[in-house]
DNA sequence: TTTATAATATGATGATCATCATACAAACGG
DNA sequence: CCGTTTGTATGATGATCATCATATTATAAA
């Protein structure tokens, strides 16, 4: 073993780093593989040591994708209690900045229509990140005694994601504004997160 | 004039519904102007004699989308009062059928996250079509004397829009099934569209 | 310092695709 | 029924890209 142990991997994670980005910006179409390996500051000869292919680099950037989603989930929503997790989290995913981060933010918004033309490994991979998001969701609502908070919870993440996805649809700055404010008000109104009205 | 005056639109109108079937499914980056043109039974040369581009096919695609999403709303609310025309739409919407038909279901699920990687024009016309489904919808709510029926109708959208694009990655029949099951009901739910609970 | 080898780079290869140039076909007016 | 013109087809061209074969570099151990 000539090179440090951990330098193979190291430079896999900065390839994977710099395709979850690139995917979501430019999509799993149009990025190229030499692309993102230049990016990762790379050239594109060493892919396929780390990958058997594209498809794997796709799959590989999904998971690393929803363990950023994850850890958004944790930091919103630690140390506070079911309510103010809830909002914390809604304000954050309903936010400017995360519909102007396209790159960095949620992958349900950002590839959900892209979703159903990838591979069945990546397709499994992702919705299993979308599950474990709804199931999170849905166990701060149980605290909060909701009737059904699984059907609650996958009906909060239907409106999470249909309002970023159509903010980043609307050209209209004014408009767009709009899309998110109005789904963060009824977000937090049916489900009771707001004691005043 | 040699050909029957209508003869090119007619071939025009062939290219663009099979496009516009092509894009929903496929995206409109994976589509080959070739295989559409294939698609209308014709060859890829005649191509150029009808889009200058295929970046105009795609916008003169979405176009096309937008007006069969408009005569479907049309088709399910018209004859009907608001709350009855608003039920429809939403079974229709968030039923298996529309799921499952991806080529010529709603393009702001099928499209949404290409969105931001298309063309001005193209982003423009689909912003377009968005507004107006909107506007049309939250005219219905506004009939029901909904506080803001204009933010009620995004908000609205919203889930429709985010819930059939996630019940399509799911993987899990059942799952999907009660992704759309937990918003129809939901939907209705909040906007006070069924008198029984 | 040398050497073996893991990690990365250089440079094909073949496939796919948008676009265009040119050739053929269809059909209406004469 | 013939010639002109409009519409469509055939067949390049050049670009981009995934993948792979081979060369080069870096570094841990001897």
């Amino acid at each position: 073993m000539r090179y440090d142990t951990e330098h193979k991997q190291k430079t896999r994670e900065k390839v994977v780093h710099a395709a979850a980005r690139a995917i979501r910006i430019d999509g799993p179409e149009r990025i190229g593989v030499a692309a993102v390996m230049a990016e990762a500051g790379l050239t594109h000869g060493g892919f396929y040591a780390h990958f058997a292919s594209k498809d794997e680099l796709v799959s590989a950037a999904i998971e690393h994708m929803f363990e950023q989603s994850r850890a958004r989930v944790v930091h919103e929503t630690e140390g506070r209690g079911p309510v103010e997790g809830l909002i914390a989290y809604i304000d954050f995913y309903l936010s400017k900045k995360h519909r102007d981060a396209r790159g960095a933010g949620c992958p349900m918004a950002a590839l959900s229509s892209d979703l159903p033309r990838l591979s069945e490994s990546s397709r499994e991979q992702f919705a299993a990140g979308a599950r474990r998001l709804t199931v999170t969701l849905g166990e701060k609502l149980a605290a909060l005694d909701h009737v059904d908070a699984e059907a609650a919870a996958r009906s909060m993440v239907a409106e999470l994601v249909g309002a970023l996805s159509l903010s980043r649809v609307e050209t209209d700055a004014k408009r767009s504004d709009a899309i998110l404010s109005a789904s963060r008000h009824q977000l937090k109104q049916r489900f009771h997160l707001e004691v005043r009205a």
